[in-house]
DNA sequence: AATGAATGAGAGTTCATTCAT
DNA sequence: CATGAATGAACTCTCATTCAT
């Protein structure tokens, strides 16, 4: 690997284990091994190192909803993609902890405004698609609606309650979307 | 008003506004025309003043909550619930979001560890008590999920969607909990 | 014992413990449990109130020896000197490390200047007076070095060796100066 | 001269002057003409400069004394030290002030512990060796009363006695050391 | 592509002192 | 005699950024 992608997945790990104005480029440069004029030849800013976290991101989101969009009903593809997020905010905590964290601290939120325009207006069409299948009169605020839920509920199990019923939960929503 | 309640208010909205990290001790103070010294003073450090704030806001939270539980019917509570999360989501955004950052930044979060538990376990325990009347066996499942709910969508009407439905949300979450 | 007389004591051990820079007043005050507007009422500044102590010392070593001429011989005054001086020095070692530390330090000499010529121009008086009796040609030369000798064992004792033969040397001493 | 160097040169010269805790660091990168970023770079910290600058001296007193140990006899090598003792005690006064300063400001001798012990552990051995050969039974004690001699003369010319009389003093101890 | 010396602005904190009560 | 709110200057340290090599 080379050391561009090899920085980028080391500070997205430290922006995410310690937030990101927490994070020096110091301790990434220390971490990676690497010096710092390093950092800015290649990003030229710690918010250029930012900004391509962030959009390699919305990348991978983006291409993973894509492949997903098989010839499956609505209703099943609803239940896959809860069945992936509860997967994957399971074994990616730190994925979903930084991407909570970029959209509610306001300095990122402004360095970010138009990526995460552009990501999250992807997911709210993405899920869209499958709610005007559901229910086309009120696609827009049940998207919204079902978006804020796993928002609400990685929120709640990775940054409140240690004891968060993880389980119980997905199999309420399961059932809760399966009789739609 | 006593210099200290001043810098406490301030000192919130800016912290909510800029973020906590964002938000140098010197902006607090000039804009609350009074000297570095005082907070170190009044408060000993900067998370010190940042305690005090979540403290008091837990504070208020708990009062609130306390006078509410009158006797009403659990569905009532639950919509007063609802009524007034919706209304001072909308009135007072920045304690929102400034509750939001708190839980979701690292740094803050371990400042805030402790008090961060005894909120979010007070404010479990007052939703259990409502859904501990309608459907004993899945409260807590329940509760966690509506908390969830509402976060989320703290979350996507402040931070992501600039847009978001909020009026028809709310009538659809009360749709559906009336039907409980 | 009234405040004053506390107050100088607990500064007296703090700033011996610690070094008088690295002393701030808001821990005397603290230990004394006492307002800092107490101390500027009584010292007026914090090198007020090391200039009392300072002082108090010197009037306690005049006091002390001026008590101690008593009629003896020369090498008896001398190996009484010796005695005590070895017994203090393990008794109260704070009070060495004080002294030593307003000798050194640049800071406080300045502060001290003029108490410290009183009370070494004293002890040099002091001790010449008995190398008067002993070899009056060379008094000015011997005392100093006698004072010197002393001055250095505290200073391995306390500041450098931690292992100093303190009982050997002071015997190696006394026979030295009995010879005399 | 590097900038490293130079700056190591200039801060010993200012922390013997004014003392260590006296001696801001913005002092220091003024005379230096030298941003104070470059401080924490090159040294990490304050303290950390300090143990440089001590490292380094105990160094040069390593080198100094191991070139000495030429094939001399015990009484000649002492004579030897002697005479270097007095003439860098004149000429180097800021040297001595500095180390004396380092032992006895309960700070800095925090800082410099493992520093200090090294030093004067080698100093003792050093010291020892000579009088292994004079009086190999007594040679501990009398070790360390020759160095207690000669930083008590340090302490008293450059501390205390402005009057102090280094040249008949050093006669005095060459003659006392001679007969031995 | 890569280094690391150097900068400079500014952060949080410390602390002696002042002063109204 | 005693308090403690308030100041303001100074301190050490942090850190993103620049630039010559």
């Amino acid at each position: 690997m080379d050391k561009r992608t090899e920085l980028i997945e080391i500070a997205t790990k430290l922006f995410s284990e310690r937030g990101f104005e927490n994070t020096p480029l110091s301790i990434v440069c220390e971490t990676a091994n690497v010096s710092k004029g390093l950092i800015a030849h290649h990003f030229k800013s710690k918010n250029g190192l930012l900004r391509e976290i962030f959009q390699r991101t919305t990348d991978l989101i983006v291409e993973m909803n894509t492949i997903d969009s098989v010839s499956l009903s609505a209703r099943e593809r609803l239940l896959q993609l809860l069945e992936s997020f509860f997967s994957q905010l399971q074994s990616d905590k730190l994925f979903f902890q930084f991407n909570l964290n970029m959209m509610v601290q306001p300095s990122t939120r402004e360095v970010l405004a138009d990526l995460i325009e552009e990501r999250s207006s992807f997911i709210l069409k993405a899920t869209r698609n499958i709610f005007d299948e559901i229910d086309p009169e009120n696609s827009l605020v049940k998207s919204h609606l079902f978006i804020a839920e796993l928002d609400g509920i990685a929120l709640s199990y990775l940054g409140v309650y240690k004891e968060f019923p993880l389980e119980q939960t997905k199999e309420q929503l399961i059932m809760k979307y399966s009789m739609i």
